[in-house]
RNA sequence: GCGGGUAUAGCUCAGGGGUUAGAGCGCCUGACUGUGGCUCAGGAGGCCGUGGGUUCAAGACCCAUUACCCGCCCCA
C-alpha cells in the first residue's frame, strides 16, 4: 500500500467498469438518437478559456482550478468544465457561423481543488450535451428532456428536475438590488468574505444553506417576477413543451447555478442519495458565452450530468443488473484433452461466444469451481472418453442438468442454452 | 480553504498498555478413480495508514502527517 491514487482521485477497478459502461454507453445511445454527435477535446486549455467565459466570481475558477505554467511559460488549466472548451472548439474550427444550429455531445474529466467528499472529486466526469445556435424555447426544452429521459433510461426515477430562469441584464440587475436591499441587515452580521461573495454575486445567497440567509430572502419575491416580457414568454414556453413532452419538472427560484455565463434558462436534476451535493446534473442556456470567447452571438443551451453522481444513486437504489458474465468455461478433464481443448475454446470465441478456460493446469475440481465462480452459464467439460466419441459434457451451471452433445453441434448448443 | 470523525487480513469489523494480533465473509488445498454450489477439515494471507514521541513494554496513550467519511463552502 506504498502509492495511493492522488487525493480525490479514484481507480475503477475491472468489477466495477462495467457501471461506467452502461452510464456511458446509455448517454451514447441517447445522444445519437438525438442527433449529437460526439466532440472530443484536449485535457487542457489555456487558461484563459475559463477565465473569460466562467467568471471572476466563480469558485470554480478563481480558486478550484488545475493551473500551471508549461515549459513554453503559458498558463494551462485543466478543464475544470466543458462547455467552454467546447465552444473555443467550435469557433475554432468555424462550425458555429451565425445561422447554424449544431448539436454535440461529450464525455470528459473535470478537475477541480476542492475537498473531497462523497459525490466530490479532484478528478470527476461529466456526460455533456451542446445544443448550438438556436435562441428558442424549443431548443432549451430539448436539452431538458434528454437530460430526464437519461436518468429514466438508467432507472433513476425518485430525481426531481428542478427549472428556474435567471432572466437577462436588465432584469437581473433588478433583481440583484432587490437581494441587497432584503438582506443588508442579514449580511451585516456576516463574514466579510460572504458579504463579498454576495455582492459580487447576489444570486448565490438564494442557494445558501444557512437557516438566516434563508429566513433574510423569504421575502424576496421570485425571480421569476422580474422577467422581462420577452424572458418571461421563453420561461412559460419551455414549460409547456416539457409538459407536453410528458417530462417531469418542478420550478424552483432557488436554482442558479455557479457559472456565470448562464442566461435565462437554468436547471438541475437533484437526487438526496449525493451527502452535502445534491445535483446529478446541472445545465442552462448561455448565449453570452461564445461572444465572449470572442465568436459572434451565439445563443446556446447546453447541460453537464456527472458520471459518479450517476452511479452512486444508482449503487444506492440498487439498480444494478450485474457485470458481463462468460457464457462458458471450458474444463479440461485429462491431460490428453489440451490440445482439443484449446481449438474448442477457439471455435466458442470465434462464434462470439464470451469463453473462459483454465490456464494452470489446475485439477478438475478447481476448474469446475473457477467455472461456478466466473458465472459463466455453462461448462463444457471434455476428457479422454469424450476424445474417443468426438463429443463433449455440456453442463449447465446453476442446476445439475449434463447432457453430451457431439463436438461439431456444441457451439450451436451453447448459443441456444446460454 | 474551515470544523468534526475514522484508519487492524482482499472485504466488514473486534481487540483500548503486557507472550507468537482475532472473527465472519472471501481465497487456496483436501474429503480414494473425471464433476462446481452445500457441509466438514486443513492452509495462505497483517510494516495494526505513515513518521516521530511517552513507557521496562505501544496495535492500544500523545504529537504530526496522509487518506477516506460527515458538515461548511462549492458543485458534477
Amino acid at each position: 500500500m506504498r502509492y495511493q491514487a492522488p487525493r480525490g482521485t479514484e481507480d475503477v477497478l475491472p468489477t466495477d467498469s462495467y457501471k461506467w459502461l452502461k452510464v456511458e454507453s446509455t448517454f451514447r445511445e441517447l445522444a445519437r438518437r438525438y442527433g449529437y454527435l460526439e466532440l472530443r477535446t484536449p485535457t487542457f486549455e489555456d487558461t484563459d478559456v475559463f477565465l473569460r467565459t466562467a467568471g471572476e466570481t466563480s469558485d470554480i475558477v478563481s480558486k478550484e482550478m488545475y493551473t500551471f505554467t508549461d515549459k513554453g511559460g503559458r498558463s494551462i488549466s485543466l478543464k475544470p468544465e466543458g462547455t467552454a472548451p467546447a465552444m473555443r472548439a467550435l469557433l475554432e474550427h468555424n462550425l458555429c457561423p451565425p445561422g447554424v444550429v449544431t448539436r454535440m455531445s461529450y464525455i470528459i474529466p473535470i478537475f477541480r481543488y476542492d475537498r473531497p467528499q462523497k459525490g466530490r472529486y479532484r478528478e470527476a466526469h461529466q456526460v455533456g450535451l451542446e445544443l448550438v445556435g438556436s435562441p428558442s424555447a424549443t431548443a432549451d426544452a430539448e436539452v431538458i428532456e434528454i437530460t430526464v429521459r437519461f436518468y429514466e433510461a438508467l432507472g433513476i426515477t425518485d430525481s426531481v428536475a428542478k427549472l428556474n430562469s435567471l432572466g437577462r441584464d436588465e432584469c437581473r440587475a433588478k433583481f440583484r438590488e432587490a437581494i441587497l436591499q432584503h438582506s443588508a441587515a442579514f449580511l451585516a452580521d456576516q463574514t466579510q468574505e460572504m458579504q463579498d461573495k454576495v455582492h459580487k454575486n447576489p444570486l448565490r445567497l438564494l442557494d445558501s444553506k444557512d437557516p438566516a440567509a434563508q429566513e433574510a430572502i423569504k421575502s424576496i419575491p421570485p425571480i421569476t417576477d422580474y422577467l422581462e416580457d420577452e424572458s418571461r414568454a421563453r420561461f412559460d414556453k419551455i414549460q409547456e413543451l416539457l409538459t407536453d413532452a410528458g417530462v417531469k419538472f418542478e420550478v424552483a427560484p432557488d436554482i442558479v447555478r455557479g457559472l456565470d455565463y448562464y442566461t435565462e434558462t437554468v436547471f438541475e436534476v437533484l437526487s438526496n442519495k449525493l451527502g452535502a451535493q445534491s445535483s446529478l446534473c446541472g445545465g442552462g442556456r448561455y448565449d453570452n458565452l461564445v461572444k465572449d470567447l470572442g465568436g459572434s452571438s451565439t445563443p446556446s443551451v447546453g447541460v453537464a450530468m456527472g458520471i459518479e453522481r450517476a452511479i452512486i444513486v444508482m449503487d444506492e437504489a440498487g439498480l444494478w443488473d450485474g457485470g458481463t458474465k462468460p457464457d462458458v468455461f471450458v474444463v479440461q478433464a485429462t491431460e490428453s484433452a489440451f490440445k482439443t481443448c484449446q481449438s474448442l475454446v477457439r471455435q466458442l470465441r470465434s462464434q462470439g461466444l464470451i469463453t473462459l478456460v483454465d490456464i494452470d493446469g489446475k485439477s478438475m475440481k478447481s476448474q469446475l469451481r473457477q467455472a461456478d465462480k466466473s458465472g459463466a452459464a455453462i461448462a463444457l467439460i471434455l476428457g479422454d472418453d469424450e476424445l474417443a466419441k468426438g463429443s463433449v459434457q455440456l453442463k449447465k451451471l446453476g442446476s445439475s442438468e449434463q447432457i453430451e452433445v457431439s463436438i461439431e453441434a456444441v457451439s450451436q448448443k451453447v448459443l441456444e442454452l446460454r
